[in-house]
DNA sequence: GAGTGGTCTAGACCACTAT
DNA sequence: TAGTGGTCTAGACCACTCT
């Protein structure tokens, strides 16, 4: 583990143990930097990650404070983090998530997908449809375009388990960031059928592109969540 | 301004303009260095300010790139950037807000609320609910918690316009942060009529507490958006 | 091995806040 | 004016990727 991220686990476990409690003062960079034996630039990006995770405050002139956080607001904060991680196995762990496949198929792609996804000569792509159950319960419908030449292989089996899972642990690609948009709608028939709600009731839109490591777009995807299993948090700062 | 800012400016500035071209490699550090007379931490800063805006992509051992975005989004991205700012007047430049007042009286604060804005003793908060208009069209019901102590003298003529000016331009206070989580659901009898939609239609519920540069929480609000009004994006990175 | 980005340091100097 | 955090540097050394 890095020295910057070993001190602010370290200053984090301060925060979420009550040593430091809301509104106290952290000790000064200064006393930071001996204690932890660092030198300030490596001090001040430890708190720098602190700060964005919405722990602590920082003020010039002034100090580092822990963040005036309801005890459940800040519990909320220790288990999510910031790292928010992609693919749905590492936030429902300890939940059973399994997949009805509506479709899997390989398709020249539409055009906006290959605007979307880049896409010019070589544009054929796995249109896949998806509903996703968490212990059983349907949560999520979503349909998935991916360039066959960048995700090759890729088997029915696999979009029944997790498809991050085949591009990680088989394909040995690394997923970089996505970009994602929120919306509210209502159900169409098809969602409404699966996702068990009525037509027209309230389902969150997300619509989202992946990228690989290498800056490439590997996937895009439009993903109506039943609202119950729905809930995204942010901390936005300065 | 900063000289990690400035750089990230005209590197950001330069892919927006086509100079560097999506899939690019960008000069390596060490000619950016050169460039622009900047230390390695100082390049390194303002390349981090584009890799978490969603703009190009850095391989350790390799190079950075700029990412392979469509170029309807690359423009979103500039338009809305990173920086992510509190209040509607900036995200609706252009455009006419005001506000309906439902309510605006001061209150013992319900128990929740005391709760989430560490109130003990002096718990007396406004409790103000507005409906807000863009052109004169509805677009969210909002129902705002503040403690009086520490907003003191807000007036109903503030609230008509923006809170956040007030916060800022009369008290002098600067907002830190916020911490939001948002939900979907359907409209309530009042929230239709308001919004001029359908009661149990889609909306979006957002929960937001907002901190002062001191770390204090002082407002708690809970907004009601019409679904056309409404759209959350974001860019995860790693 | 050559080339890329990442971490970390020690210290100079700047910017802001309180008193 | 004293005390706090912020920016920037020059350079040592590390970690990863490609050929």
């Amino acid at each position: 583990m890095l020295k910057y991220q070993a001190i602010a686990e370290s200053i984090r476990k301060k925060i979420t143990e009550g040593v430091y409690k809301p509104d106290d003062q952290l000790p000064k960079s200064s006393d930071l930097e001996k204690t932890y034996q660092a030198s300030k630039m490596t001090v001040k990006r430890a708190l720098d990650e602190l700060e964005a995770d919405g722990l602590i405050v920082k003020r010039r002139g002034n100090g580092t404070f822990v963040k005036g956080l309801a005890s459940n607001d800040l519990n909320q904060l220790i288990r999510h983090s910031r790292r928010q991680l992609f693919g749905m196995s590492k936030v429902y762990a300890g939940h059973k998530v399994t997949s009805k496949i509506l479709a899997f198929e390989i398709i020249e792609a539409p055009n906006d997908i290959k605007t979307r996804l880049r896409l010019d000569v070589e544009s054929f792509v796995y249109h896949i449809v998806r509903v996703r159950y968490l212990d059983g319960t349907p949560f999520s419908f979503e349909t998935s375009y991916m360039p066959i030449y960048r995700i090759p292989n890729l088997k029915r089996q696999d979009a029944e388990q997790s498809i991050f899972s085949y591009i990680r642990n088989k394909l040995h690609l690394q997923i970089q960031s996505s970009h994602r948009i929120v919306r509210v709608r209502g159900a169409n028939e098809q969602e409404a059928e699966e996702l068990k709600v009525a037509p027209g009731s309230p389902v969150a839109d997300v619509r989202e592109t992946y990228f690989l490591a290498n800056g490439v777009p590997f996937n895009y995807s439009i993903t109506t969540h039943e609202p119950s299993h729905f809930a995204l948090e942010t901390v936005l700062v300065s």
